[in-house]
DNA sequence: GTGAAAGCGCTAACAG
DNA sequence: CTGTTAGCGCTTTCAC
């Protein structure tokens, strides 16, 4: 056991152990280069022996390069966020890399503040979900980071790839299954910032010629109450409205609770489609009907993409399926 | 723009664009030490407009100590390890530290291989779940890594400060909440490894004469499988069983799940508490009575330890909570 | 109040 | 095949 103080061993202490230059440590325990068998297990024996681990300071420094990826979401306890962070976890841990995480709140302050430090620490590849409308990526891209979006993507940021899920597809199947039903009153509740499904949701009614009605398109903020305020307000205040379609799976949460709170009967009163196909989604009474992305997958191709191509990778759209289950009934 | 290649600048470039020493650059930026306004100012522009960023390898590898956290959880789309770990983002977020996250999938190996790229990265303060029987800490601990334990302890690891949950009293209350509700043949579903929630479950079993049945004890891996697979055996085997309290919320979902398919109705047929008080809980139905623990409030308070006080800090016990909502009845 | 210089641990030339 | 050496970017004595 080392005492506490004592410093670890560094690859001179290896090199004097094993009677050897600092260099041949460094190529044998590298790889690098070649050395003779004698020397090679004097080396590994040396290495072991002290229990010796190479510091990653040392090395990044010489290198000029930093290993390891930065990850940058609004919220890792949103189950969506928490996949796509698995999946990118998952792809970093077979590449070898380490990964940076930070919650940025869909705070473009927070957001920035934690750029300063990916780029202080020295990583140099950042997977984000960008917040705000993305006004602080000039500095990070200025100072040469590769960085890949997630989940959304950023106008005026068309040099930045992004992986992304075909939302507007999503809405439209959701939109288009809806009226099928013969509902013609239907709300979007979108989070702040999710222009593409908003805009997505508009199209989709002209081309059912379903009157757009502004009203109905209400945005709240990425939190629970606010979630729950503007779920309740739309059930409440438009009760014309036969069905709904949140944006997310916090607003979906949202839309249940407050349903139950105000005594409307899912899908008896109202129909729902919720974004993101979560657990609970299948255990919610009546099962929910979901429009289904895989943040997993996101994750995961994102991490591909900033670890193999650098910069200038091309964007990923990936689909959406609609997944039905018990929530969605004929116009009342 | 800075051009693809160009290199960042560093404390040579602001020393010399304002014409002074790196020592004053440095002693200006880190607020060290003083300097006259007129030096300062210009320090302060050079750095500006240069864009400069101070590089956490350089200041790392000479002060031989790194800053950041690491975080080694089993699994990230689990909501209570989501949670833990926000509290410890937050809690990393306002000491101005970064945290290295890891998915261990509650392998050991996996573990081990993550603690091995910690202490190379220089990582010095980690907090972890620890998976197994936490036989990979040795070798940290010899690296003089300062480690917190979250969620479990790890026996035999004494001097490793440790923030659980009170998990022998929220047993036991669960228990007695059933037993008082008349059940007498109480299942219990474990993962692996909650070898404390196993020896408190008999316990308040045998503190309220209830025999103890070792078949109504389950035990599962981590996995949604394993954990449908333990919760279907459990119900079609052991018709008996009136009430079930599952481990952990993996364990509760599977187990909701399984009762449906089974056409097991809860809480008629059996009474449901889960460990976990996770959103769905509220969503589901029955609405789920959970004992809860709060797992933002863990990975904050284990962050705190790890930052302030190093090692022999003092481990925490955290309260627990029995949520009645509308998943237990009388026995049947 | 400020600069010169010595390293932190490591790798990549460059000799031998 | 292997050792010596020169830094990577930064902080910190130690002189001035």
């Amino acid at each position: 056991m080392r005492p506490d103080g004592q410093r670890r061993s560094t690859i001179k202490d290896v090199a004097e152990a094993a009677e050897v230059g600092v260099a041949t440590v460094s190529r044998v325990l590298s790889g690098t280069g070649s050395a003779s068998r004698e020397t090679r297990e004097k080396v590994l024996a040396a290495a072991a022996r002290l229990d010796y681990r190479p510091s990653a300071l040392g090395r990044n420094l010489r290198r000029r390069r930093t290993g390891g990826i930065g990850l940058l979401v609004p919220d890792i306890t949103d189950v969506f966020y928490a996949r796509l962070a698995d999946g990118v976890l998952s792809c970093a841990r077979s590449a070898g890399e380490a990964v940076w995480t930070g919650a940025t709140g869909d705070d473009p302050e927070r957001e920035a503040h934690l750029i300063g430090t990916l780029i202080e620490e020295g990583v140099e590849r950042v997977i984000a979900v960008p917040s705000g409308d993305g006004e602080m990526w000039g500095p990070a891209l200025r100072h040469g980071l590769g960085v890949v979006f997630a989940e959304r993507a950023v106008a005026g940021a068309d040099h930045v790839p992004a992986v992304v899920s075909d939302e507007r597809t999503g809405v439209r199947t959701a939109v288009e299954y809806l009226a099928g039903l013969g509902h013609r009153r239907i709300a979007f509740l979108a989070r702040h910032g999710q222009t593409q499904r908003v805009r997505a949701f508009r199209e989709a009614l002209a081309a059912r010629g379903v009157p757009v009605d502004d009203e109905l398109i209400v945005q709240a903020q990425a939190t629970r109450d606010a979630a729950y305020a503007a779920a309740a307000g739309l059930l409440q205040h438009r009760s014309d409205v036969t069905a709904v379609v949140a944006g997310g799976n916090l607003l979906g949460e949202a839309t249940v609770l407050a349903a139950r709170e105000l005594d409307v009967r899912v899908p008896r009163d109202v129909s729902l489609i919720m974004f993101d196909d979560v657990p609970w989604a299948e255990l919610c009474h009546p099962p929910l009907t979901v429009i289904s992305q895989s943040a997993q997958d996101m994750g995961y191709r994102a991490a591909e993409l900033v670890l193999r191509e650098g910069r200038r990778a091309r964007s990923i759209t990936l689909p959406t399926e609609l997944i039905v289950r018990a929530s969605c009934g004929p116009r009342r």
